[in-house]
DNA sequence: TCCTTTATTAAACAACGTTCAATTACTAGT
DNA sequence: ACTAGTAATTGAACGTTGTTTAATAAAGGA
């Protein structure tokens, strides 16, 4: 058939983004295909290169949609938590469960990524970059005195740990009997870390 | 032609495993097919599956080779440093210069694997617990006191946060000028949380 | 020398990402 | 209402991938 025109540019895109989520979340990226995608969303393949460059493409776009909403659970996390302690404790603890909840999405969001120097996108970039600001403001708040080269450097080692945690706990090379046994280690190293950090 | 024999089982085994660790330093495992490595060796891609079981069995098996070689290096750096600080940090950056240096190898390694809950060799499993008690061993110099739970935990919030490191710093993730950033976050990482946990 | 055994190959298969000419459906002009 | 033109969508193709398997060629024992 020629032009349908049942769906507008920005519907076609939205609907090959959404269908493309579903299917690595049930499946895997490694197990989502042009053709599958297609198939979800009733077109054929060829079509999807009409809205996006390459699949590599859609990837990335479900993969803005992902930091759009760790990013919000990380926001949602904060609230209500006046210690900046805390609240970088339960950002980890959403961080955690995002990842335990999305295997596979976060599994393309952090480790499927193109090595090495991924050109990321810049707004991936940005993204990325709101994500530390949270935790730098918290820190900011615990240590009113900090540099601003400080607080960079803490909010990354911070975030390293609590990423390293669920990148490992991902891929099965904790090895610890205890299911919830990733809680306690963020716990453990936030807690040590900002005490003799803070002052 | 038939059997060669210029080469027994297991010489032909080592040579598959050492030319894909070449080929995939040199160009990341995306681009390591079984058509390439049989190149390399001077063989048919079908020969291969005589030896192994899969392209992902001879990865396991590079995989192997390295997590041998980052155990050697983790433990050259612990010599000669009588302070378990010092001995954990000198790890760290031996982790770190590891996947620098080997940054498609180690990607390979840590994040090329399978998902969920990888049935990760036994071998591997070994392997990776050794690299575990390198750390514990000097947590226990540093707080002779401490229970076994203790330091596992320890040592997993130690290696995590070393890990996410030189996994966010790997895919261009931490978003720092300075090239030599992942080693100031692993310093401040570890000492903050030595500082506070020894005690 | 022949015959059995076995290592190796060549060719095939299905599935993959991607491209592009052909085709179809819609829109506008008369 | 009819036709021409435009643009969306397809279908089929290409080169590549991992993997399997029947055929083949070489080695060793009789």
């Amino acid at each position: 058939m020629g032009r349908r025109s049942d769906h507008s540019r920005e519907e076609l895109q939205e609907l090959i983004v959404d269908a493309t989520l579903s299917l690595v979340r049930e499946h895997g990226a490694d197990r989502v295909t042009a053709r599958r995608i297609a198939q979800a969303v009733g077109y054929t393949p060829g079509m999807l290169y009409s809205v996006f460059v390459n699949l590599q493409d859609i990837f990335l776009h479900v993969n803005q949609l992902g930091l759009f909403t760790l990013h919000k659970q990380c926001t949602q996390a904060i609230e209500g938590n006046s210690d900046p302690g805390a609240a970088i404790k339960a950002m980890g603890r959403a961080y955690l469960r995002f990842a335990a909840e999305h295997t596979h999405q976060f599994d393309l969001m952090f480790t499927r990524t193109e090595l090495p120097a991924a050109p990321t996108a810049t707004s991936l970039k940005h993204q990325i970059h709101s994500l530390f600001d949270l935790v730098e403001t918290q820190l900011r708040i615990l240590k009113p005195g900090a540099s601003d080269k400080e607080l960079t450097l803490a909010a990354r080692a911070l975030w390293s740990g609590v990423h390293g945690t669920a990148a490992l706990r991902l891929s099965n090379q904790l090895y610890l009997d205890e299911s919830e046994a990733d809680r306690d280690i963020v716990e453990l190293l936030v807690n040590n870390f900002l005490i003799s950090w803070q002052r």
